[in-house]
This record gives C-alpha cells, sequence and structure tokens, in this order.
DNA sequence: AAAACAACCGTGTGCGCACACAGTTTTGGT
DNA sequence: ACCAAAACTGTGTGCGCACACGGTTGTTTT
C-alpha cells in the first residue's frame, strides 16, 4: 500500500459521494441500504482506515478528561502517579485532550464526596481516579456507568461494578513476591512480620491481599518454617508513639528476622530502629519515594517493590484517550509489573520516569 | 489558554499576512527583519504552539525509517527488539512514518555491511539498528553524521561517534547486578562463575563490561570471600560438545554455587547441568525468552535480568519520531531499567510486553 | 392532481497549516 | 530618470475529514 486510502477513493470506487461514504463511516443522517453496502464493501476490500489527523483537525473538538486522586501533600507518594498523569496529558494535548484535576484528602470521604459532585454536576468525557474509599468509589462508578462516562482507575482495583480498566499492581501477587524477598534473608525456624503503617479507612482489600500472598508464599514454597506476624499501627505520623510500638513488637516477637512494610512508609519504621537490631531484620517495602530511596542505598532497605506509580497515571490517561480517539478496546485488567528494586538497579527506575515526556 | 492560538491569530497581532507567519515560523523565504521581529515577539507573547496536527496534514508527508537488526531466525531475542519496534511504528503510522527493515546475521559481518550499502543507496530519513560488529557499525554512524541521517542504536552503546540516542540497557550495572543476585545464593568460600555463551565476533565490550562489574560486585560489597571463575564457549550449538564442556567446568571448579550467564543462554546451561548440580547452584541469566522462562518456572534459574528488548525497539523507534516530527530534544544516552525477574513477577512482565499497541 | 413530508444525496465550507505563485515594493546599475 | 533584479508580501489552494444545508426523488396525505 503505497498510498493511504482516503474517503474520496472510497466515493469514487463505491460510485458515491463523499458525504455518503462520511454518512456511512458514522452511521449519521440516511443512507439507503443499497449504498450502504457498496460502500462498506469498498471499505473492507480497500482495508480503509481513517486518517485520524484530519479527523481530529475537523472536528476541532475538546475532550475533558477529570483527574480525582489524593492529594499529594498528605502522602509524597501520590506526586508519582500525578506525575505520570501530567505526562500523558501532554503528549495528547494536540489532540484537544484537556484536563481538570480534582484531589481529595486520603484520610476523608467528605473531600472525595465533594470532588465527585463538582465532577457529576459539570460531567467530563471521561474520569481517572483512585479509589480509595471502597463505598463511595462504587457509587461513583455505578453512576458513571449509568451516564456512560468512561473511568479508568489506579492504584485499587474494583471489579463487579463497570468501569473503562484498572491500571495497578496485583496486590496479592506482590504480598508472594514480598515473601519471595524477605525468604532470600531468613533461615529455618526464624520469624517474618507483614506490618501495616496505614489508616484501617483506606485500602482494606489491598491489605488483605497482600497479607494472603505473603502467607501463601511461605505456606507453598519456604520450607524453613517461617512463623508469620502480622502487625499494624495507625498513627504512624506520632514519631514517639510509632518508636515505642515498633520497640515493642520487637520486644515481643524477637525471632523476626524480616519484615514486610505493605505501604510505602518503610522509612517510618527504619527511623524508629536502632542500628544493631537493623543488621539483624530484612526489610522489603514498597515505592520510590525518597526517605525509602535513602534507605534502600544505605542497604537499611533489602528491597522495594516498586508499584509503577507513574505509569498507572500514564497508562490510565492513555487507556481514556485510547477509547475515546481511537476507538480502541481496552484490556479491563492491567497490572503493571512488580520491578524488584536494589540498590544496583535502582537509578534507571529513577531515570525512567523522568524520560516519560519523550513519548508522544 | 481557552482557545488555541493559530498562525491567523499571531498574523492579526504582528499586522502581517499568515504567509510571513508560516515564512518566519519555518526560515523559509524572505521576511523583513521588522516583520521577523515583530512576529517572533508575538509569538513568545502568545506562548504559540504549532498544531502539529495540521502541520502533519498540510505536509501529507512519508517518512521512513531503516532498520537493521539481527535476524530473530538465528537467536530468539531478536524477536522482542522487532516486536517492540513494530508496535512503535503501528503507533505512530498515522503520522506518515514508514519502515523498511533489514536483517543481517548475528555472526556474519557480510550481510551487515550488504544492508548497510542498501540502506545508504537509497538513504531514508532516519536509521534504526542495532551495533554488533563494532568496526562496521562505526562506519554506519560517521556515514549517517556525515549525511545527517540521525541514527537510534539498541543494545550495544557505540560512544565517540555523533548518533541521536542510544537506548538499551548499562551492561558494567547489570554485571554489577548479576553479583548482586548470585551473592544470595553464596557463602563464605564458594565460589562464582561468569559464563559466556557467545562468539568472539559479537558484543565483546559488552561482555567485558558485564565481567567487570560483576567483579567489582563482590570486590567491593560482598565480604564472603568469593572467588570469580570466568569460562567461555563459542560452539555453543553443538549440544554435545557443549555438555562436555560444562561438564568439565563443573569438575574443575568445584567450589562454583552460581553462575552468572552473561548471554540469554542461560537455558542451555541447564540442558547441560544434572539434577544434582542444579540443586547446589544458583543461576542468574538474562532474557525472558521461552526457554529461559521454563526454567525460571521450574526454579532452575534464580533470577532473570531482563534487558526490556521490546522496549529498546520501541523506544528507538520512538525517539526518532519525537526528533523528526516534534522537533524534541533526545537524551543521547538512555538506559533502560534491569528489571530482576522471578517466577513471582515474570507473568507482569510478559503481559506488559503484548499490551504495548495501547500506546498512542 | 397537488401539496406536504421524509428519505436520500451531493456540494460547499471550514478545521490549521504548508507552500506555490503572482503582485508590489525596494534596491542597484546604467 | 529608467529599467531590471531582488526582496518582500498577500492570496489562494490543498491536505483528509466532519458535517451543515439545500436540492431531488419518492411516498403519503388531502
Amino acid at each position: 500500500m503505497n498510498k493511504r486510502i482516503r474517503i474520496k477513493d472510497i466515493a469514487e470506487r463505491a460510485g458515491v459521494s463523499t458525504g455518503t461514504v462520511d454518512r456511512v463511516l458514522h452511521k449519521r443522517g440516511n443512507v439507503s441500504q443499497k449504498a450502504k453496502e457498496k460502500v462498506l464493501a469498498v471499505m473492507k476490500d480497500l482495508d480503509y482506515e481513517p486518517n485520524i489527523i484530519a479527523s481530529t483537525l475537523a472536528l476541532n473538538r475538546t475532550l475533558r478528561i477529570d483527574s480525582l486522586l489524593p492529594d499529594f501533600t498528605t502522602d509524597v507518594y501520590w506526586q508519582q502517579p500525578k506525575l505520570g498523569m501530567e505526562k500523558a496529558l501532554q503528549a495528547v494535548q494536540h489532540y484537544g485532550i484537556i484536563n481538570r484535576p480534582y484531589y481529595f484528602d486520603l484520610f476523608d470521604t467528605i473531600s472525595f464526596k465533594k470532588a465527585v459532585k463538582k465532577i457529576l454536576d459539570d460531567p467530563p468525557e471521561a474520569i481517572l481516579f483512585a479509589p480509595i474509599f471502597l463505598e463511595e468509589s462504587m457509587k461513583l462508578l455505578e453512576e458513571c456507568a449509568r451516564r456512560k462516562i468512561p473511568v479508568a482507575m489506579i492504584n485499587t482495583d474494583i471489579r463487579n461494578v463497570k468501569s473503562l480498566c484498572y491500571v495497578g499492581q496485583d496486590s496479592y501477587h506482590s504480598g508472594v513476591l514480598g515473601g519471595k524477598l524477605l525468604d532470600f534473608g531468613l533461615n529455618e525456624g526464624e520469624a517474618a512480620m507483614i506490618l501495616n503503617l496505614g489508616k484501617e479507612t483506606s485500602n482494606a482489600k489491598h491489605v488483605i491481599n497482600k497479607e494472603q500472598g505473603f502467607r501463601d508464599y511461605f505456606t507453598q514454597n519456604s520450607s524453613k518454617n517461617i512463623e508469620i506476624v502480622k502487625s499494624a499501627f495507625e498513627d504512624f505520623d506520632q514519631q514517639e508513639e510509632l518508636k515505642n510500638y515498633i520497640m515493642e513488637q520487637l520486644r515481643t516477637h524477637q525471632h523476626v528476622r524480616g519484615i514486610f512494610v505493605i505501604n510505602s512508609r518503610a522509612y517510618k519504621l527504619i527511623n524508629c530502629m536502632e542500628s544493631a537490631a537493623l543488621k539483624n531484620i530484612k526489610i522489603v517495602g514498597f515505592d520510590l519515594i525518597q526517605p525509602n530511596l535513602e534507605y534502600l542505598q544505605q542497604n537499611k532497605i533489602s528491597f522495594l517493590i516498586n508499584q509503577n506509580p507513574v505509569q498507572q497515571g500514564y497508562l490510565g490517561i492513555m487507556n481514556i484517550v485510547g477509547h475515546l480517539l481511537f476507538k480502541k478496546e481496552v484490556e479491563p485488567i492491567q497490572y503493571l509489573p512488580l520491578d524488584i528494586i536494589v540498590n544496583e538497579n535502582v537509578e534507571y527506575y529513577l531515570q525512567r520516569e523522568l524520560q516519560f515526556d519523550l513519548v508522544i
């Protein structure tokens, strides 16, 4: 195929005008059955593909994607999906895609509900959001399904309600992987702790899945008789209280030789541990945020599991755009790789985030 | 900014015609200094950005990117950069980008030189290639620099000659990482082998870098007194000879408890090893090709390091396109992450390769 | 039979830009 | 002063598509 097939070529071959071809193409206006069949046959024969460039120019439209993400001033982790989202938006700006961002307090459903109301009062073409609050998020999804607004989710997966897609990690298998990585540092008869430094209101399903995966790893794979200790502390921003809690936990569970921190806050754990304890305990955490990176470099953290938050934001937008503009089929569940990060390879992941704006 | 700024808006504001604005924009034809300054000032004031969509349509041009990759029938690894390249080409097809692919024999410089001649006899707008043969590749790069043909390299990095970019792995640090990953399975006083199942003619620099990185890891990080054993075998396609060689190597170096295979052919090593030996020796290899994946699943390979070959092909093309179409600055050296692959996370990397066509 | 309505269709215009071409102004030479 | 050439500029056209609008034909109603 040397020359791109145009609707003019289709029209000539089918013996109709370009207006008729356009009407068949867009299922618009009236076209006789006879003309329709002729046009469709020629399109198929010539393998016609619309010129998205010309279509975009002619349409001269603006499509708005509203985003609803946790406020990154509450938790630095959320700067990263925002970064990925912004880079994707930059890449597709010339297609007339614009964004209206909304933020909510990670620990306050009121702010989430307020933002949802604003979004639905002036509905966009599509929504990208992080479903931190299960019940409220399901309501948003149901309403969007009713209004046929495509929704892409990141970070947390909600099933049983229709959405365009989920882009994020598989929390169960991140728990399995955490088990595997901790296992390298464990000997026969020692104990491993799974530590949740998070609030009860957020991501309960994630927590359960990670723990289950972690336990299943040791049940099914490790022959070292490892005891699993579960631990959780909500007031992780209270330094003294957290320190007391950690010290007490380590005293109570003296066989613990590995800790799997299931949120991005492994650094808060390490802030509370004495050097001697750190030498004897391997720590596996999540996410390449600055305080974690410093401890990884100091080998106080053995592994970080990268949830690819930048890519979540990026691909969330790209999937929406692919659906809206290119009429692409979208895979409903898209798990991102569970990157294993050590001091020797972390640099490349950090560079990757910076280079995202090279992608069209 | 509610409405996109057009050249018409610039023209009105500067008191000239759109033809003059176009001439200033493209440094074409004649424009008086006075008009030029006015136009540039308005452009800057209004933060004008050309509409790439309209520009592409008006230009109605075809840009050809020639690719020069090793023949994937010789080595299955090379199917993957080809796949990434094809997906990128698909994504940018509507910009009028076409591809002419050339393939060469991985172990025969003649085929490479023949392909180079064909490319240069009918020069494309840009070239994507894998510089397997150092000397011949440098000649190609010098000629392209002379003719101002942008070249993107993947898999092997050639410095000191001008090119658009290199997208690939950092071979030194992949050696370092290999050392780290093997170190998990090693005890005091044991030995680690670095095994090269490759031909002398290919990628010598890569080999040297990986080995150096591997050695440096143990020198600088491991306190276990690990002896490093270097081993290489060229006739890796001769099953009996390879088996004899491996058996002899394992007899000679009985303290070897870990083997780092520095090409993608770890599976060939495992084909030659007896079950008993496999239980005592950890193996770290490269690349998610089918035979390796099977052994990873069977836990005969402990880790694979993913060189991201699909992404190399993909980003090689995307960088060229960004440069040609969007006049983007391209980062000259782009190292891809060194993914650590275990049985528990491999699935996500495989799925990622399949989903690439969702990206615009 | 005439009028009204619906189905159907072709034509024209515009989206923002690239660039060819012809007209106007300026400059240089005689 | 006159002429030719060069510099400069505005205008028109086309890229492929989306879609509004008016004209034609066929059908239904009066």
